[in-house]
DNA sequence: CTTCTATATTGATAATCATCTATAAGTATT
DNA sequence: AATACTTATAGATGATTATCAATATAGAAG
């Protein structure tokens, strides 16, 4: 028996004669001539080396060759329907993988958006990547993932961007704060305060620092803190003053109050950004039009933003 | 995704890339060029519609589709493997199924040999057919069966027969019979005796009828019976005496004796018959090859014949 | 015995394929 | 940069295939 040269074709030609107990019945469903349907069984016969059907009483029976065959068929083209139901799922973004890169801050949104999109796509799995700013350029420079979450997307020379959510920014003191209860602080008075930061290069950071840079100002005193958590701790403590996303911000902090400034720190956008050359992953895809579906659903309508679609389009 | 070109060796050569994870080695290992190989794949992945393959620091990674590929491609593989390994299974005989059809009294040998057989073949299933010679000539007429089991073969226009065993014919008596000891009794002794006779046209009737055609001697007094069984039973019971095949006779039965005559019955022989232009199924020729091989083994050795090789050698 | 229907065969054609050699182009290791 | 791998592409060839229309043949039904 040689397989070499055998065709899934010719084992649905085969099936469709046994099931349906005829030759020119089969051609019929087949929308082929009977002389052809005739001639793929001769073929199919001789790669088997054995008869496999025979007419007794002008009906068609299988030798137990063909009953073996037959079976092996059916086994075979289940699978191979399988896989095309599982190769359909990829295409149609249903199933399969894609990783996604977010700054720390972003972790506070993505999972309002990912809990969603699991819960409706349990078959795609998807692997969060977080870290802080550099880490997540780095990751993008190797293109290592498929979505990036950034607040300053990165040269978009090689990637597309789509703002998908206003990033606010506001300043935070501990709740007994002398200023807590002040209305319209200018800036300048805060100039005595500590600050607790993020490190240099994180985009609340760069924001921040544009901010003083744009009011004239250069800090006294100031704690540096790699996480937002950290910050958030070390202000209810009483450690001092900070800026950070309000995303960052869990509703009712007792410990926590917002200062109120004449002029707030200038707010950015949180970002999708997908590499350009880097063909995105049909899962990934349908993550981002699954986004683009449902943000007001998930995330605060006030700070939604429409961009994806026209990214979704020239990907 | 079109199946309807692709071939199992088109699968081959892509569990082979994949195993050997280089395109160049998968080429080596079959004995193509590496040119092959690409275009194989090419084509390959141009019938699933994506691309199933990509490098990335000079090592082969599959995509999600290809992975889906691969695992189907093993499984299908593997059962196209199971398939051949049935088929062989059945061109050797060592599977499938054959059926036997044999009169009354050759179920006295035929589990002697289908026993072993059996137990040699577990995978092979055999149908067995009993009935009066009659019934099994319909069969053989209709070509219902592979083998025939006759002491009187038909015609052998259409079939072909060869010995394996002698049928010797003996007279038996009740014990307590007034002849019970007597040394070479003459045939006209047993004139006046009962006969339990096996009904015209089985074999053991035909012989008896022609033996006592050939002594001019007719029967007086007869009661017909359809089975071996009863004419024993019936012949210690004392109901009459009988001639039967020495075969359908336990050994060391105490209501029973052997009468010796001057003269015993002549003997007939056991043949196979198989028909000329219906092929032997592999199953059933395997089992001939096993009793040929394994006559003396399982039947008693004085009265085997050895004819089966002639019947082998041309069908 | 004829008629129908089903299968088999023939002959032809255009498409596809497997496979090769030769060559280009891309990487990784000196 | 050079070398030694790799993979990709091009062009050619002979084999194989799928497919058809037309026709022959066999088996069943009237």
């Amino acid at each position: 028996m040689k397989l070499r040269h055998l065709t899934f074709r010719l084992l649905e030609v085969y099936v469709a004669v046994i099931r349906s107990g005829s030759l020119s019945e089969a051609a019929r469903r087949l929308h082929l001539t009977q002389p052809t349907i005739s001639l793929q069984l001769k073929r199919l016969s001789e790669a088997v080396g054995e008869p496999l059907i025979e007419f007794r009483q002008g009906h068609l029976f299988m030798t137990a060759a063909g009953e073996a065959l037959f079976s092996a068929c059916q086994d075979m083209l289940g699978r191979f329907e399988e896989l095309q139901e599982q190769l359909q799922g990829l295409q149609e973004g249903r199933s399969g993988h894609f990783s996604i890169a977010l700054v720390n801050t972003a972790q506070y949104i993505l999972p309002r958006l990912l809990g969603p999109f699991s819960q409706a796509f349990p078959e795609v799995e998807v692997t969060v990547e977080i870290g802080n700013r550099a880490q997540m350029m780095e990751r993008f420079q190797r293109q290592q993932d498929d979505i990036y979450i950034f607040s300053h997307p990165p040269s978009l020379e090689h990637a597309l961007a789509a703002r998908f959510l206003r990033n606010p920014l506001v300043v935070i003191a501990p709740a007994q704060h002398p200023l807590a209860q002040a209305k319209k602080l200018p800036l300048s008075a805060l100039q005595q305060e500590r600050f607790l930061l993020r490190e240099p290069g994180s985009a609340t950071r760069m924001l921040f620092d544009s901010w003083l840079q744009t009011h004239g100002m250069t800090l006294q005193r100031s704690i540096q803190m790699a996480s937002n958590e950290a910050i958030r701790v070390g202000v209810a403590a009483g450690m001092g003053i900070a800026v950070i996303s309000q995303h960052a911000l869990p509703a009712g902090n007792q410990h926590l109050v917002e200062l109120d400034l004449d002029t707030p720190p200038s707010e950015s956008y949180w970002h999708f950004i997908v590499r350009r050359e880097h063909r995105l992953a049909y899962s990934a895809r349908n993550f981002l039009h699954f986004v683009d579906r449902h943000l007001e659903e998930h995330l605060d309508a006030r700070y939604v933003c429409h961009d994806l679609h026209e990214l979704l389009n020239s990907v």
